[in-house]
DNA sequence: TGTGTCCGAGACGAA
DNA sequence: CTCGGACACA
């Protein structure tokens, strides 16, 4: 512990060492912040703090399972494992599935995840009448999530509307909740604000987690929204055990109600509390440090504060020209492949670093193609293919029959003489009854539903039920799922689909995969000790807390990283690729119309703050939009960054190849 | 009424 | 290019 402690300089060990009343930490990116999260953790435990009652939050799973590594490493696996490290949804499904029955939650509700609120909203819009050319459902599922994750109630929304399109949506939003609640599911905003309820309206609950959790830390506590904070309020009881960690220059969850005013705020909230500021910059190079500021200088409403470098020396960013995406990925792998031949880095110290998803596609073309191992964060590219959402949705309809959203989606997969028609039948009457759709179907012919339909229905239905009671007789979930995925042929949709043999093999592979995952969960299970649940699995998967992180980060260590500039953000790579800076990408296009460059400023200053050693910046002339070739210009963050045209600054593309520059 | 195919509009970020 | 909706056919 000695040697923890003598490791940070004497703000840091000032933070760690304030164990009593509330603490804020505020600093700059790379200046150790969520190192004193961690080695606060160990220094309470080493006071003798047990690790149950320490409770340590983040928002994004990467960050928490990067925390819990970084906490194995310091008190050892065994006493890591009794901490609670997660996100705040996870956190919140925690205490849901603990006490959610005194709010009068379902005992079997689902989470569902931003396809299904599509799917939802769809479905409400049509009933409204309202055409998808006016209010785009994205639109109007955003609009309704960013209303739940600013308190606002669907009658609020409706009162401070202030133009038709808002109208529509709030009205959307009122329909949309009833939706959810008769299909008895909850989105992720539901988790926050049910646990919010939780622990407001029920006394025992709230006295059972205060106690439980007697000392909290936060970290990027600037991009807590407003469930959040009043999560963390409740939270902290009369010891007012929490520290927080945040830097309003890294805010970049406006668009999930985040309000950087909340640290800024935080002294008055908690009166008394320390306040420790950190500056020096452990992370990176001077001159990567340079760029940052410059950029992040154009930010107008911030807290005046430089980067102070602590490691000197270093190469300059490079910025790099190149012609399309194919030829920006084309370049960088080849890069990233000469610089692992020859010695100079492995490829797990490469990350790519993008705005949007869509950009991935394009690397993990090249990345392929040359056999370089990459991982993708938080695309969730195994669980988005086609036929693992229809085994995880014939899953979630096994686990509650009411469950809407799912059965849209697998209904005619594979076909079965039940179609759109029917479904269409069928929540039609649910919504006029306040029903389910699956309820609908038992009054079948009060809903105007053909006989056909109904009985190919109630088979499918029927056969469900036989796997639902097998479980609850405690039949193996890998099992049943496999029984499952014969019983309702699903092999059949997989032919059906993909006439090509290999693609068909591909897909099948998929569906056998997920058989494999169950398996890993029902072992984890078992050394946790804990009963495995198919409830318990669909949540581990929707929250992408598969206990499986040893195998991931495994292969991780060996692999380039590729993830958007939001999930990197904690994170720190010696070699950095900042790719895509164009105008309309970084900053995106819609940002311009909702006022939120600053946001975007922020996200590719988090960016450049996440290279330690090596920075490349890299924009595209020409960009396919639509499968359509259009012109792309340099992002107006490059020219803040240098000061000058990036067409006046950038390396050419022969010297930005091999190894030319110095390296340190 | 269910299924197959063609065509047109379409992209932000995380849990 | 990739999804989902409209439309034609069974």
């Amino acid at each position: 512990m000695r040697k923890l402690l003598s490791s940070l300089n004497p703000e840091q060990r000032h933070a760690v060492m304030h164990t009593q009343g509330p603490v804020l930490v505020l600093a700059g990116a790379g200046s150790g912040k969520t190192r004193v999260i961690t080695v606060r953790t160990a220094y309470l435990m080493s006071g003798g703090v047990p690790a149950e009652n320490i409770l340590c939050m983040t928002f994004t799973k990467k960050a928490a399972r990067e925390m819990r590594e970084r906490l194995k490493g310091m008190v050892g696996k065994d006493r890591a494992d009794g901490l609670t490290v997660c996100t705040f949804h996870a956190l919140c499904v925690q205490m849901l599935r603990e006490a959610g029955e005194k709010i009068g939650l379902p005992k079997r509700f689902t989470i569902c995840d931003a396809t299904d609120q599509i799917t939802v909203v769809k479905k409400v819009l049509r009933q409204l009448h309202i055409a998808e050319t006016s209010v785009r459902p994205w639109d109007a599922k955003s609009a309704i999530s960013l209303w739940k994750n600013c308190l606002v109630s669907p009658e609020q929304a409706l009162d401070a509307a202030c133009d038709d399109r808002e109208i529509l949506m709030a009205h959307a939003f009122e329909k949309y909740e009833e939706r959810l609640l008769h299909s008895r599911l909850l989105d992720f905003d539901d988790l926050l604000l049910r646990g919010l309820q939780l622990l407001k309206e029920d006394k025992a609950s709230r006295e059972l987690f205060q106690n439980r959790w007697q000392y909290l830390m936060v970290d990027e506590y600037q991009d807590t929204n407003a469930p959040q904070y009043a999560i963390i309020q409740h939270l902290t009881g009369k010891k007012r055990n929490l520290c927080v960690v945040g830097d309003d220059d890294q805010s970049i969850y406006g668009w999930r109600g985040a309000d950087v005013s909340k640290i800024l705020r935080f002294p008055d909230d908690f009166p008394g509390a320390e306040i420790v500021r950190l500056e020096r910059n452990y992370r990176s190079t001077a001159p990567i440090l340079e760029a940052a500021n410059r950029v992040i200088a154009n930010n107008t409403t911030r807290h005046d504060k430089t980067l102070i470098p602590v490691i000197e020396g270093g190469e300059k960013p490079r910025i790099m020209q190149c012609d399309d995406e194919t030829h920006e990925a084309r370049l960088i792998c080849d890069e990233i492949r000469l610089r692992v031949e020859g010695g100079d880095a492995s490829f797990g110290q490469h990350a790519i670093l993008f705005r949007t998803q869509t950009q991935t596609r394009a690397f993990e073309a090249e990345l392929r193609s040359r056999g370089i191992p990459y991982v993708l964060v938080g695309g969730m590219s195994f669980f988005d293919r086609k036929e693992v959402k229809d085994v995880l949705c014939y899953l979630r309809l096994l686990a509650n029959a009411d469950d809407e959203s799912a059965l849209v989606r697998i209904l005619d997969a594979p076909p079965r003489g039940v179609g759109k028609a029917t479904m269409a039948k069928a929540v039609d009457w649910a919504i006029k009854h306040g029903i389910s759709a699956n309820a609908a179907f038992q009054h079948s012919e009060e809903a105007g539903i053909a006989k056909g339909p109904a009985r190919a229905y109630s088979e499918l239905q029927s056969s469900l039920e036989v796997l639902r009671l097998q479980l609850e007789e405690g039949r193996a979930l890998t099992d049943v799922m496999r029984d499952m995925i014969s019983a309702v042929d699903y092999r059949a949709e997989v032919e059906r689909s993909y006439p090509d043999e290999q693609e068909q093999m591909m897909r099948w592979n998929a569906v056998m995969e997920m058989l494999n995952f169950s398996q890993n969960y029902e072992r984890s299970c078992k050394r946790k000790k804990k009963k495995p649940t198919l409830h318990g699995f669909l949540e581990a998967i929707v929250l992408s807390a598969t206990e499986d992180t040893s195998a991931e980060d495994a292969s991780k260590r060996g692999s380039v990283t590729l993830m958007t500039l939001h999930a990197a953000k904690g994170l720190e790579f010696p070699r950095v690729y900042l790719v895509g800076l164009e105008e309309g990408l970084l900053p995106h296009r819609r940002s311009a119309l909702e006022d939120s460059i600053p946001e975007e400023r922020r996200l590719a200053y988090v960016g450049i703050t996440r290279a330690e050693r090596h920075l490349t910046l890299s924009f595209a002339t020409t960009r396919a939009k639509m499968g359509k070739a259009k012109t792309s210009h340099p992002s107006r963050f490059l020219f803040e960054m240098t000061g000058k045209d990036p067409y006046d600054g950038w390396v050419p593309i022969e010297q930005s190849l091999g190894f030319t520059g110095q390296s340190s």
